[in-house]
DNA sequence: GCAGATTGTTGCCCAAACGGCAAAATGACC
DNA sequence: GGTCATTTTGCCGTTTGGGCAACAATCTGC
């Protein structure tokens, strides 16, 4: 759909600029015109820069899931989760997150976008895991699991940027730490804390 | 202090406004004079009236950490959550929430800005609560158990107004849907899934 | 290929909002 | 009373949001 592309350019567009100048740096016009727009489509597609910029972490959530949709259903659930993080949740994905977390430490009007972000790939995931789990596990089950992933998966995001932000953009992809604390989360999980 | 006065007295005005007109119905002037400030004041506290919609569902959490700050040190940490969540999350805080995540629905440009302060809410209670507990498990594992904790509760507070919005405001308080649901979500909490 | 419908983009335009700055007001404290 | 810190306010130029209608592009079935 070209709807989704446009946005995508516009997105693109407004996190290389925040990126580069800060989100105070740049107005809404610097973005369309890097993006080859014009103002008017940006008010179609964002309400604002801080949604545009936003809006790139939600990037790789749609392969996430379809590899999790993939997965054969003999499977144990958490199993399959645990596996599907491990492998997408990875280099280009990780570290456009952590920088938008980043950025969004730095200007805090940022905030709530990433945030709503965060929430929509949040019930985007769990509303296509109750279908993939549908004839195994009650929605109820489903999405109080969900819920409980996510938190512990948030929360993982937001200490991770705390603990290497000084520094190092290195080992971002599948880090040592994130393994290890997927690991951790996924114990706890399975067999309560 | 007095400027926490001020953004709520600014808060409610907008709340009631938005309950009695719709997010689209009224603009910060009508804010600023049903609370008796001016414009360049509100602009001090909120950065639009969406943000200032959004932040009365802030109030009670400040109370319920409190309440669970006082609990004795030799009640269980997850006994202790249950009986704050249970004696809190009621009546005033939890209807305020319903009410402000109804109209997000109803005016998605609200959305980022009520994820926002759910999202402040869990950092502010996750971090008083890691002190509480900060003599008998170590950061990480409180991090886990409150992520996982958030995670479900949100969950359950969407789910409450999808069931229940069609109508009755009548079991608000102390629901017993609610309270069922907490005891599931401890059970999981408690012994995995 | 063509006429029609659907969807995306743009310009126009004005009400609304953001935000820097400095002046005025409020209050706490001595 | 006086002094200092915090908060509120007015002024005002810049930036934004979004309704509307025209325009372009893309997708239909024929």
């Amino acid at each position: 759909m070209k709807r989704e592309a446009t946005a995508q350019a516009l997105a693109e567009a407004a996190f290389d600029l925040a990126k580069a100048r800060g989100l105070d740096g740049f107005v809404i016009d610097d973005v369309v015109e890097r993006a080859g727009y014009s103002r008017r489509t940006f008010a179609n597609h964002y309400s604002c820069k801080e949604a545009a910029v936003a809006s790139v972490a939600y990037s790789g959530i749609d392969a996430a899931v379809s590899a999790l949709e993939d997965v054969s259903s003999d499977v144990p659930l958490l199993d399959a989760i645990h596996a599907v993080l491990r492998l997408q949740l990875t280099t280009e994905t990780l570290s456009r997150m952590r920088e938008v977390i980043r950025l969004s430490r730095e200007f805090p009007s940022l905030e709530p976008y990433v945030h709503h972000v965060q929430h929509r790939m949040r019930l985007e995931a769990e509303q296509r895991l109750r279908l993939v789990a549908a004839d195994r596990y009650p929605p109820t089950y489903v999405s109080l699991l969900f819920g409980a992933l996510y938190g512990m998966v948030s929360s993982a995001l937001e200490g991770l940027v705390d603990v290497r932000l000084p520094g190092d953009t290195s080992s971002g992809p599948g880090s040592l730490e994130f393994d290890q604390f997927l690991d951790v989360a996924f114990k706890h999980l399975r067999s309560g804390f």
